[in-house]
DNA sequence: TGCCAGGCCCTCTTTAGGGCCTT
């Protein structure tokens, strides 16, 4: 698979809608099976962090007020992460704070995003929760040492992305798999993997599908 | 003061409702 770059945000709430801000981004290019590079940084938006959250997170009102400014971060990622696509584990909340913090100054997102969760529902169906932790415990890949800050998630998804690679090159005797397979196995209906591998998987063929 | 997400997915469904997942 070509680069991606796999995205993480702590945030204080779940809707940039309703003034929620990001609080923290994280964003880890892979690159040929394994990560090449990280950025990460906790990003002054101005906001106090509600307890709720500074209980889940460990990341309080002080630690966002001594980083630098939401604007200067979201600028250094975004040019981190220059063009290449994206995936983040529900990729829905992650798309929408990205789309609204690049939105304060100026930016635009140009390319697509891959959501780890909902590929992992097609290539995964047998496990019983299909939260990022619980995914990784299942797929026996190393689990981050604190849970719920954006570059052990990030990595975390990562290691994720890369394991529902290699089920598909598996599965499917694919020599590789090309993100835009992973963004057509997103949007299949359930049982929906197979014939979807055979019609746009071909150009990965590296052998015949098991099945 | 109280409320505020959004999309996927399942089922006791489809003229709906509720759980999951992200913080």
């Amino acid at each position: 698979m070509d680069t991606i770059a796999v995205i993480d945000f702590e945030t204080t709430g779940l809707s940039p809608a309703h003034g929620e801000r990001a609080t923290e981004i994280a964003a880890v290019l892979v690159r040929e099976g394994r990560i090449v590079d990280r950025y990460q940084s906790l990003m002054n938006a101005g906001r106090r962090i509600p307890p709720f959250i500074e209980a889940l997170t460990g990341i309080s009102t002080a630690m966002v007020r001594q980083a630098p400014p939401a604007e200067q971060v979201m600028a250094e990622v975004a040019d981190f992460v220059g063009t290449v696509p994206l995936v983040a584990h529900n990729a829905g909340f992650d798309s929408r704070f990205w789309d609204a913090e690049l939105s304060r100054i100026g930016r635009q997102r140009c390319q697509s995003f891959v959501c780890s969760m909902l590929v992992a529902r097609r290539v995964m169906p047998e496990a019983a929760s299909y939260k990022l932790g619980s995914l990784v415990a299942i797929a026996g890949l190393p689990s981050a040492a604190r849970a719920h800050r954006a570059l052990a998630d990030a990595e975390m998804a990562a290691h994720l992305t890369l394991y529902l690679e290699r089920e598909l090159q598996r599965r499917f005797g694919l020599a590789t798999v090309t993100y835009e397979l992973l963004e057509r196995i997103q949007k299949v209906p359930k049982r929906g993997l197979q014939r979807c591998v055979e019609r746009y998987g071909s150009s990965c063929t590296g052998g015949q599908a098991e099945g």
